[in-house]
DNA sequence: TCCGGGTATCTTGATATCAAGATAAATCGC
DNA sequence: GCGATTTATCTTGATATCAAGATACCCGGA
């Protein structure tokens, strides 16, 4: 009887006509996601980032050397709107982990490049990072972590299949 | 090879050293969420409601008659801060669907009651929210919604162990 | 050449959120 | 009783986000 559950049961006794099952296993997931995310936050504030701009440093860092992308590039990978991306790189340009310059041939585009100091700051977070997820993640057994893997990827390929379809 | 294994790849590439099956378990979980908030904003949407509100209405509704709540009460089972829901009872006040009113037994609390006309709103929204649910959730066979559930239940009882502990 | 349409990025205005602290009222210890 | 502490809620100031539209530039066709 979890918290999931004690909502879930005031529910039917308020509503004993809606079908509450979905609601539990999505209601678990955002909870989960939730504290996950607020864990993983803490990793990044150890190095002066947060979520948003370690998303941003840590796309540069992995499409590898030069580390340079143009804010389009950077759209594509990341689930957010243009307004917000230009905050994040105007913010992450103040940090000065990242620098803007024209491309000389196309002058509406520009390029994002990891600066020394942003190389330094997303090496040493990545691996701070994954040392958290791989310390979350040991809240599963290894067997369950197993378990999880395929239904997650199946329940991804659903709805990678409906936003294209 | 899903959105998420191409990112592993990309690390794997750059950073051997770093073991990121945690990352690929983690992405997933919020890739998903990502999603499914998407869509069941989309159904509170039709009934003028965000995510946000909805939670406000549906905490009152479940709690059953009189369908009334203090800010504090509402507080223990949200997860936001104090700030965030006196804006969204400011909200949902200008919206008329709750009202605020003293208690003169304790001058200090306040009591948040839903109006006939939030009472109506969220008795239509919480039964398109759960159809809305229920066809997303159906991207998983039941069989592999059978299987999840246990999962979920471990992860999120780990989270709350830790949480208290 | 020049115009229309498309592309890449940024700007604007409105919201939602949080952290920290303010306010007001109740209660506790003496 | 009376000051100090605790409790319940709200306020303030900063930030992040989005939707919609503006800006600046490129390119292809007449």
């Amino acid at each position: 009887m979890d918290a999931v559950d004690e909502i879930l049961a005031q529910w039917n006794r308020e509503r004993p006509d809606l079908d509450v099952g979905p609601m539990g296993l999505i209601g678990r997931l955002g909870r989960i996601v939730h504290f996950l995310t607020r864990e993983m936050d803490k990793t990044f504030a150890e190095y002066g980032l947060t979520g948003a701009s370690f998303d941003v440093l840590a796309t540069l860092r992995r499409s590898g050397a030069p580390y340079s992308l143009s804010p389009g590039d950077l759209l594509s990978t990341m689930m957010i709107t243009s307004g917000t991306l230009t905050n994040r790189i105007d913010q992450l340009e103040k940090a000065r982990l990242v620098t803007r310059s024209h491309n000389p041939d196309d002058r509406r585009s520009v390029s994002v490049l990891l600066t020394p100091r942003g190389l330094a700051t997303i090496e040493a977070a990545v691996t701070a990072h994954v040392a958290t997820q791989k310390r979350l993640i040991a809240l599963l057994s290894p067997d369950e972590q197993a378990a999880l893997d395929p239904l997650l990827r199946s329940f991804l390929a659903g709805i990678a299949a409906r936003a294209s379809g």
